[in-house]
DNA sequence: CGGGCTATTGAGGATTATCAACTGGTGTGG
DNA sequence: CCACACCAGTTGATAATCCTCAATAGCCCG
């Protein structure tokens, strides 16, 4: 394992950093030292999708497919007293290397793979094609289970939030998105103010997203 | 490589197996050999979400989460002569120890899986927030870079695909996907009929699901 | 021939996007 | 320190999209 954190070249960005230029060949693998990253497209003139939000820990992968542009973003987690997000990388072939030199490395990588994967499809199935209040009471969930929580607070979603944020997560409008966490504020399941969410009352969310009934 | 085929456990599935039953430890990864393989969850009843559809040559990683339940589906490829879907399978520590070994087997799992990521990726942008013709023109598109296609018709996409299927990959409703076909058909852009659609208009079809102009 | 599945079409209604005006908090610079 | 701009969020009216429900037609199969 230390051969493992040895091997990542590391270095903490400025804030706003884009990753693009970095551009290593092939593809790109890494893991989220600290902090949060959102990983979003723009879509068109300051429009942007957010694709994943990526906590301490997480293990990523991405390439770099014909289509320039900017493609991820580092930003500063602004909760966690202003610590600037910090990310591992290295190039695929470095870790090819690596996955076959070290045993647990490979044992991690496979199951963060099968995790991430299984992960992406229950988002599919649950932003496809539901009304937007489960759409937005799952993503709370998904967003809770990402991040370690902070001590005192446990059930703050542990990261730098916004409605617009959300509303791109869940393909809605800033406009749905405020008034849907009105009514769930109303309803006593969250709280909320500018950049931050937290649940109160965790079942009450599940059962807006359930997909199958007993 | 011939190291890589002989570790697969292979098996010609009859109509309708499930998955499930075999379920293996940790996690699952495979490889489809021949026909196109519907990955769907249910949801509701008789309702179902359509995942992703392999098709030939396409690597996949499927885990088993904690919840029960049917979660892969093989289903006869209807459309190739009646040919059943074969699945090439093995769990993830033979994986794991192919990969230490077999240097080309590694390079081509880590391009795999980096395509696959980024792919889902695009599938959010698309699927996310745009309008119903968007999703379909972009979903067709989709399957059809999938499969090989056959040589007569080159255009058509190469397995049984309904209404229903479409309009469950795109999040809609089957009464949607069917009108948003009928006009897609008056304007030229496709043909189809009852389980095929063949794209007539390529160019016209990628004008709908542009995300951003020049 | 009848039943089940796939697809089509229509009318009506609910949900959500769009557009717009407005509030209050935050940071900046004079 | 205050004025200012800017950003995150709220709220309302209106319009468009898409879903729901329903009826029907054609195809495939036993």
């Amino acid at each position: 394992m230390d051969d493992f954190q040895s091997s990542f070249s590391s270095r903490n960005m400025e804030e706003g950093h884009e990753l693009s230029p970095l551009a290593l060949n092939q593809g790109l693998f890494g893991i989220v030292a600290a902090g949060a990253l959102k990983v979003f497209r723009y879509v068109k003139d300051d429009q942007f999708a957010i694709l994943d939000i990526l906590v301490e820990g997480d293990f990523f992968h991405y390439g770099f497919p014909d289509a320039p542009g900017v493609r991820m973003f580092v930003y500063p987690d602004q909760i966690q007293a202003m610590t600037t997000s910090c990310l591992l990388y290295m190039d695929s072939t470095k870790l090819q290397e690596l996955l076959r030199r070290d045993a647990d490395l490979s044992s991690t990588y496979l199951d963060s793979m099968t995790g991430k994967l299984n992960q992406l499809h229950e988002r599919f199935i649950h932003l496809g094609s539901y009304a937007a209040d489960h759409k937005l009471a799952y993503l709370l969930e998904f967003l809770h289970s990402k991040g370690p929580g902070k001590a005192d607070y446990p059930d703050l979603i542990p990261f730098n939030i916004t409605r617009k944020d959300l509303a791109s997560l869940a393909g809605l409008t800033l406009e749905t998105a405020s008034r849907i966490l009105a009514s769930f504020e109303r309803s006593g399941l969250i709280r909320s103010g500018r950049g931050w969410v937290e649940i109160l009352d965790y079942p009450g969310l599940s059962k807006l997203c359930r997909t199958e009934e007993l």
